[in-house]
RNA sequence: GCGCCAAUAGCUCAGCAGGAUAGAGCAGCUGCCUUCUAAGCAGCAGGUCGGGGGUUCGAAUCCCUCUUGGCGUGCCA
């Protein structure tokens, strides 16, 4: 809530108890902001939501309310009644220009708010098997968890940001199996061939050649049970080398790399001390040779197995450790970011971390749904050039990292999504990035052209009369709660909207007034303000989309 | 079969802690560059919010049901 929301709010509460002398629930008075600008500057439909426990018309209830609010709230220019029953209120211009100087003087750090003081999250996501490229679901996955990371951060959130890295699983043994295969293969050898299930990327056979690059043709006659090892450490620190870079272009940084086998280490000792906790709290047994989980006493369709029958681990067990040793290091509340293909996998962490006592609520998961690649209305599932699935890098230089980051961060991953090639190819304004990117490189413009004078801050901005000044200088003030409310609803897409809804404004002022004006440089000097204030304001939002402010285009 | 996610303009998608006339970008049509960047602006056109019930002052939004699509339904990871 932003102050005038909040002042707004504290009004309506106090008119209800001052007319009908009771103390109305928070959740009937809500204030927001109308549709039709020109019907107020905010709203509240309280009127409407009393009309039922007070037995009254909601517009008779609306004018008397409105009727006591005009005199609680100096600030407001106007308290107007409409129907059905909504109370609008209009601000006085200069309760809004006080904000310029406040923006001006936070800078980089306007928008941040205190909305998660005190709180810690730990965000796992991209997560993906260090077993080749990263693609375009991967994209999708990277772009939304570090815009999650950043609005948090942006609302005083304690974020670490971590990769879980399967490297215990068959994947990486397949990984090292199909270099042995290649590697078999640069020397000539047709004795090993590439398994099954191998990989059959070029990226797999490129990390086989480095291997007889730096260590020549000795692994050929090495202990088999060494090589395999060997090749599969190997393997998995050359693509995890290359998911960090391709994250890297992308500007994503992972703080934290927890590794799987970690929790195989000292003799699985984390692993057993969560199965020792389990089988104390009576939330395991033993069925066919395998140990399972209750799971089902915990909301699952079926109960799970934690050991296998063949004595191995299945994949749940150390990732069940994995989230109990992220509480443990401090972190009460955890986010993952997983592909929709895993949702059933959901329940049955959160049954894990509830059976062991953590509170609901410690995990919350986000499923990113599947993204499709379609050219000319056809899906592409292989990239034409390497005949693979589409990578994070040949999409970032195929259309860019900003119209990419931009077009996954404003998307609701909740939804499938189609990306039309030939669409984001084209380097024109078909992307809604370039508007708002376009719109920086204006207000940029404006500020270092020659014949702009020195803007000096003022103790006010009364001269701002214009309805579009007005128009930014409120939405300029609502930034630090959007901010806030995105980051608790963990949806950047919300402030994708809100920066196009922003520079909308913006283009339009553009327009139909100018900045610039030796007549009448008071004006001059104002608009320079406020021109400012939009210019740091749009910069911080698209900071936390992840986009580039580009100073011309 | 069961479970999860979805269906909104020609296309890609917002809106879904119930609220005012359902929005944006692109595509289409009309205008606007001797004046701070036309990657822009102003305007026009475009919708049975998948179908059908229900809940209430009010439903794209909540509930039920049907249809269509995607995903899942391993002692895989």
């Amino acid at each position: 809530m932003s102050n005038f929301e909040k002042k707004i709010f504290d009004a309506v509460r106090e008119a209800v108890r001052a007319v009908y002398e009771i103390d109305a629930d928070e959740s009937l008075l809500v204030v927001e902001t109308p549709k039709d600008p020109k019907l107020g500057d905010y709203a509240t439909s309280a009127a409407m939501k009393l009309a039922r426990t007070l037995r009254k018309n909601p517009f008779e209830i609306a004018e008397a309310l409105a009727e006591k609010l005009r005199g609680l709230l100096p600030e407001a220019e106007s308290v107007t009644v409409a129907r059905p029953g909504f109370i609008n209120f209009k601000l006085k211009n200069t309760a809004l220009s006080s904000l310029i100087n406040k923006i001006i003087d936070a800078g980089e750090a306007y928008g941040r708010n205190e909305s998660g003081k005190g709180k810690k999250a730990l965000v796992e996501w991209v997560s993906a098997n260090p077993t080749g490229e990263l693609h375009c679901g991967h994209a999708r996955n990277a772009a939304w968890g570090d815009s999650i990371c950043r609005l948090m951060e942006a609302s005083s959130w304690e974020v670490l940001r971590e990769y879980y890295v399967n490297d215990a699983g068959n994947q990486i043994v397949m990984l090292g199996k199909s270099l042995e295969a290649r590697y078999f293969e640069h020397f000539g050898r047709d004795d090993c061939p590439l398994p099954e299930n191998g990989y059959h990327a070029e990226d797999v056979r490129r990390i086989a050649e480095a291997i007889a690059e730096q260590d020549g043709d000795r692994w050929l006659t090495a202990d088999p049970q060494e090589r395999l090892a060997y090749f599969m450490d190997f393997g998995k620190r050359r693509e995890l080398e290359k998911i960090e870079r391709d994250l890297k272009l992308y500007g994503v940084e992972i703080e934290s790399w927890m590794h799987e086998t970690f929790f195989y280490e000292d003799g699985k000792k984390r692993i057993n001390e969560c199965l020792a906790r389990m089988a104390e709290m009576g939330l395991t047994y033993e069925k066919d040779g395998a140990l399972w989980f209750r799971s089902t006493d915990y909301g699952d369709e079926k109960d799970r197995v934690l050991r296998k029958s063949d004595g191995t681990l299945s994949y749940l067990t150390p990732d069940i450790a994995n989230h109990v040793h992220k509480v443990e290091r401090g972190y009460p509340f955890l986010v993952d970011l997983w592909g929709a293909d895993h949702h059933s996998y959901v329940i049955r962490m959160q049954a894990a971390l509830k059976a062991l006592g953590y509170p609901e609520g410690t995990l919350a998961v986000d499923l990113i749904q599947m993204v499709r690649m379609v050219e000319d209305g056809v899906e592409v599932k292989m990239s034409k050039r390497t005949g693979n699935a589409i990578t994070i890098r040949e999409l970032c230089e195929d259309i860019g990292v900003d119209a990419a980051r931009w077009f996954f961060a404003s998307k609701d991953v909740s939804t499938h999504m189609d990306l039309d090639l030939k669409l984001a190819r084209s380097k024109d304004n078909n992307n809604p990035v370039y508007y708002a990117q376009y719109a920086h490189s204006r207000m940029c413009s404006i500020l270092s052209n020659p014949k702009t004078p020195v803007f000096r801050k003022q103790e006010s901005y009364e001269r701002l009369t214009d309805e579009k000044e007005l128009q930014l200088l409120k939405m300029l003030g609502e930034f630090p709660a959007e901010v806030a409310n995105d980051a608790l609803l963990r949806k950047p897409n919300k402030l994708a909207d809100w920066i196009i809804a922003l520079v909308k404004v913006f283009h339009s002022y553009y327009n139909s007034c100018k900045v610039i004006n030796p007549d009448d440089p008071e004006l001059t000097n104002e608009r320079l303000g406020l021109v400012n204030a939009t210019r740091i304001t749009l910069k911080n939002a698209m900071y936390l989309i992840g986009v580039s402010a580009p100073e011309s285009m």
